[in-house]
DNA sequence: TTGTAAGCGTTATCAC
DNA sequence: GTGATAACGCTTACAA
């Protein structure tokens, strides 16, 4: 009744309202969940809360669920398998109404199997065999972007502080770099890929790395902005200015990129957004609305560490 | 007897283990909640997420949850009484097994009424009437130790750029400036206090009025590392150097903070620790273990934006 | 050690 | 419109 589900006499139903209202009701929504099959609850798996982009994400999500009647529930997968299906277990036994994955390395199949006909959207990553939804953002053509942006600008002695080897993202900007430079006729020297980890100490090393060997850059793309940020201050200690001695371009564009000294160059990826969509699109999946699969375009955006 | 509550002959045990691991078995936590009267869920109340400090204690909460069985439910607050009371009801309403609110500003006692005996955790706040466990941080101490650094670095016109006005943690932090300025016998001039609300985009503005109203200064004491961030642009693009010309303390030491040029002296809050903490107090609490309220001290951490 | 039955607080169905 | 009553999938207490 106080879903209106059935029809009562208006006085009786305002009296009823009153009471509630007056004894500070709260109806217990696990019976509800229980009786009706339906939780109103979000199962969220994301990885290593406290990266900035998958944090990004987080926040749409809670500020665009917040008032649906829907609640996320979060879990951190830690990019780790087990971990990972664990996770989605405890989700699942929480009977979530829909699942959201962010990121992470368990295969599509390997989730499927165990949600059994959850609706369930992934999103920052794509889905490998198309038979879950996703959400994600197109790295490659990122990357060729801030690459392309950098060649110019002139450059042709272009570093790339990759990513985590083996992650997906960090792969797919490789890529794009690689086209880039591919594209313009140049050559990749395999000494301006140094490898990173996403994290600003990375780029602190790579950049120490870069110029303890000696090598000849004037330009460095950063797998994401945090690298960048390492890669800046490597450059600091050593009295280089950017972006007169060596550009720099990042990926994700967080919220500090356009404060530091100089404002970063990046390529944004909408995570907030991303994570509002996914919200939305979840909400509508759960009441039987269908999703198209989407991958957004990322945005460059030009800053003062890579403008001559 | 899957929980061990009852003692079962081991050779059945194991069948129905092995039945239960085949099917892919995954108990309903709904219906064990509602069967039990605990649901194994933390309720979390936060604000405004994406803001850094705030999200640090998210992660650590999340984080040191994953694998007590207990699962968080976040809901965002904003900072606005009316959302804070509906997060809090609809928590309850999910019978949410104890209640961690963070930062916020519904008095302590309108959230003891509304949760009727369940255990609730204050972090990142005090509790005004003490009859809510809080777990925070001595603001005033913290920036009574920064401006005492600037101090013994030889500044005595030091500015500080203040968070939102009626923030508690920003009055706090205002607080402990006037203190140290008012101990090393230093008056605090009017001129040197200009407000902010906790955004870098504040810590420009800030600055920008300071020079343009000509007001003499050689360091600055922000409400937190953002706003410091903020600052620290602004003086790079009129050519002031930090810190030669104007050192900068911030409040926070978030991520980026010793990844910044230079790095950024500050206040650190172990927000992350400080959600870890607030994790495995609340479990105990829900267990019935006592939890005795702490102000923890913060640190203050001297990097390369104050040393002269 | 095992089986049985009575709830837990709702929703949903069906007669009235 | 309005009451009753059977689920929902478990836990728990008690009997066998």
């Amino acid at each position: 009744m106080l879903k209106g589900t059935v029809a009562v006499h208006p006085d009786k139903k305002k009296a009823v309202l009153d009471a509630t209202k007056r004894l500070g009701f709260q109806p217990n929504v696990l019976a509800q969940s229980l009786a009706s099959g339906r939780s109103s609850t979000i199962g969220v798996l994301t990885q290593m809360i406290g990266r900035p982009f998958y944090d990004s994400i987080s926040q749409g999500l809670v500020a665009e669920l917040s008032g649906t009647g829907y609640s996320p529930i979060f879990t951190d997968g830690r990019w780790e398998k087990a971990e990972q299906k664990q996770a989605v277990g405890a989700l699942v036994g929480r009977r979530v109404d829909g699942l959201i994955v962010i990121g992470g390395t368990i295969s599509s199949s390997q989730i499927a199997e165990m949600v059994n006909d959850l609706p369930v959207l992934l999103v920052a990553r794509k889905c490998e065999n198309g038979d879950l939804h996703s959400l994600a953002v197109d790295n490659e053509l990122g990357a060729y972007q801030a690459t392309k942006h950098l060649i110019e600008q002139g450059h042709d002695r272009i570093a790339m502080i990759g990513g985590l080897a083996d992650h997906e993202d960090a792969i797919a900007r490789s890529v794009g770099y690689r086209n880039a430079m591919n594209e313009a006729g140049l050559k990749v020297d395999r000494e301006l890929l140094v490898e990173g980890d996403f994290s600003a100490e990375s780029g602190v090393r790579a950049v120490d790395q870069l110029l303890q060997d000696s090598i000849h850059f004037t330009a460095i793309f950063a797998a994401n902005d945090l690298t960048a940020f390492g890669a800046r201050l490597a450059l600091y200690r050593v009295g280089k200015r950017v972006p007169e001695d060596v550009a720099i371009v990042g990926f994700d564009d967080q919220m500090e990129s356009s404060f530091t000294t100089p404002p970063l160059s990046t390529v944004r990826q909408p995570a907030r957004e991303m994570g509002e969509l996914a919200a939305r699109a979840m909400v509508g999946l759960v009441e039987g609305q269908p999703f198209e699969s989407v991958l957004l375009a990322p945005e460059l955006i030009v800053r003062e560490s890579s403008k001559n």
